[in-house]
DNA sequence: GTCCAGGTTCGCA
DNA sequence: TGCGAACCTGGA
C-alpha cells in the first residue's frame, strides 16, 4: 500500500462518470481495477489516494491525468457560462486513459444501456474468459482472438443482448489483423473516427468515445442523448435548429474549442446529477 | 405489465 | 440524404 497526493481530484466521479468500465466498485469509495493490464486497489483519502498493487505512481498520474497539463487544459477552456457551471458542479472530475480494445469493447456493449450495466457486462466478459473461479486480480480483459473464437450465444448469455453480434465481428476484424488501433495514430480525429465507425456496433457516438477515453484525443466530442440536448437547450440560435450530426460537431468545435472533448466531460457529469433526459426518440 | 436506457443498423422514401 | 423501426435486457 502507497499514498498519491492528489488535492482535487474526486475518484468517485471519475469512475461512475461512465468513461471507463474498467473499475468496479468494492465497498464505497472503494474501488478495483486495471489500469491497462496492471491490477490496482484506490482508496480515496483526505488530499489523495491508498493505492494497493504494484502500479508506478507516475503512470497512475498519467492515467488520471494527475498532472500539469489537467491545469493547463481547464484555462484554456472558453469562458463559457454553461460549461463554468458544468465545471463548478464537480472540479475534481478528470479525463482517465484506458486502453484501445476494452475501451472499444465495452462502448460497442453500452448502447442503450445505463452505465452500471455496462460495468456488469465488462466485468461479466472479464470473469467469463478466465479460468473457472479466478478473483481479482487475475482477471484480464479478454483479447479480441478470445471473443472471436467464442459463439455469439456465448457472448449473449453475458448480457449482451443484440450487442453480442456486434463484438463477436468487430473482435474478428481485430483478431484477423483487418483493424489496427496503431493506424489511428497519425491521423485528424474526424478520419479516425470514421475509419473506428468501419468495426460492427461502432457508430459516431462511440468512435468518439473511444478517441476521447482511450485515444487520449481532447477534440473528440460523443454526441449522445445528453450532449444533444445540451446542445439544443443552451446553445441553439433562435430559428437555428441543428438536426445532423456532423452539423452538431461543427457547432461544439465552435462553441467549445479544440478540448472540447474535456468539455463534455463535465456537461455530461452535470447533467446527469440534474436528471434523466427528455424522450427524444432515435438519433 | 410498461417504460426506458450515454446507439447502431437496415430498409425505404 | 434522411427518417423510422427493430434490436436484447435489466431495473424502476
Amino acid at each position: 500500500m502507497h499514498w498519491l497526493d492528489a488535492p482535487d481530484f474526486d475518484l468517485e466521479a471519475t469512475l461512475a462518470s461512465g468513461q471507463t468500465f474498467c473499475w468496479e466498485p468494492i465497498s464505497p469509495g472503494r474501488w478495483q481495477g486495471f489500469i491497462g493490464s496492471t491490477p490496482v486497489r484506490l482508496t480515496p483519502c483526505p488530499g489523495g489516494l491508498a493505492v494497493e498493487g504494484t502500479v508506478n505512481p507516475q503512470t497512475l498520474r498519467d492515467y488520471f491525468h494527475l498532472n500539469d497539463s489537467w491545469a493547463a487544459w481547464l484555462q484554456a477552456l472558453p469562458p463559457d457560462p454553461v460549461l463554468q457551471a458544468a465545471r463548478a458542479a464537480c472540479p475534481g472530475l478528470r479525463l482517465i486513459r484506458d486502453e484501445w480494445w476494452p475501451c472499444t469493447a465495452s462502448f460497442i456493449c453500452s448502447s442503450l444501456k445505463p452505465v452500471p450495466l455496462i460495468r456488469r457486462i465488462h466485468w461479466n466478459l472479464r470473469r467469463a474468459f478466465a479460468p473457472q473461479g479466478a478473483q481479482f486480480p487475475d482477471l484480464p480483459f479478454p483479447t479480441p482472438q478470445q471473443i472471436a473464437a467464442a459463439t455469439e450465444t456465448d457472448l449473449r448469455a453475458l448480457g449482451l443482448g443484440y450487442r453480442a453480434r456486434h463484438l463477436h465481428a468487430a473482435a474478428r476484424l481485430l483478431a484477423e489483423g483487418r483493424f489496427d488501433f496503431a493506424h489511428l495514430q497519425d491521423i485528424p480525429t474526424a478520419e479516425a473516427a470514421r475509419r473506428l465507425q468501419t468495426l460492427p456496433g461502432v457508430g459516431d457516438k462511440v468512435a468518439h468515445c473511444i478517441l476521447l477515453y482511450a485515444g487520449g484525443r481532447l477534440d473528440a466530442f460523443p454526441l449522445d442523448v445528453w450532449m444533444i440536448r445540451i446542445l439544443s437547450q443552451h446553445y441553439r440560435r433562435p430559428g437555428r435548429r441543428l438536426r445532423r450530426i456532423a452539423d452538431l460537431h461543427r457547432f461544439a468545435a465552435r462553441q467549445l474549442g479544440p478540448l472540447r472533448g474535456i468539455a463534455q466531460l463535465f456537461l455530461f457529469h452535470a447533467a446527469r446529477q440534474g436528471g434523466r433526459p427528455q424522450a427524444s426518440g432515435n438519433h
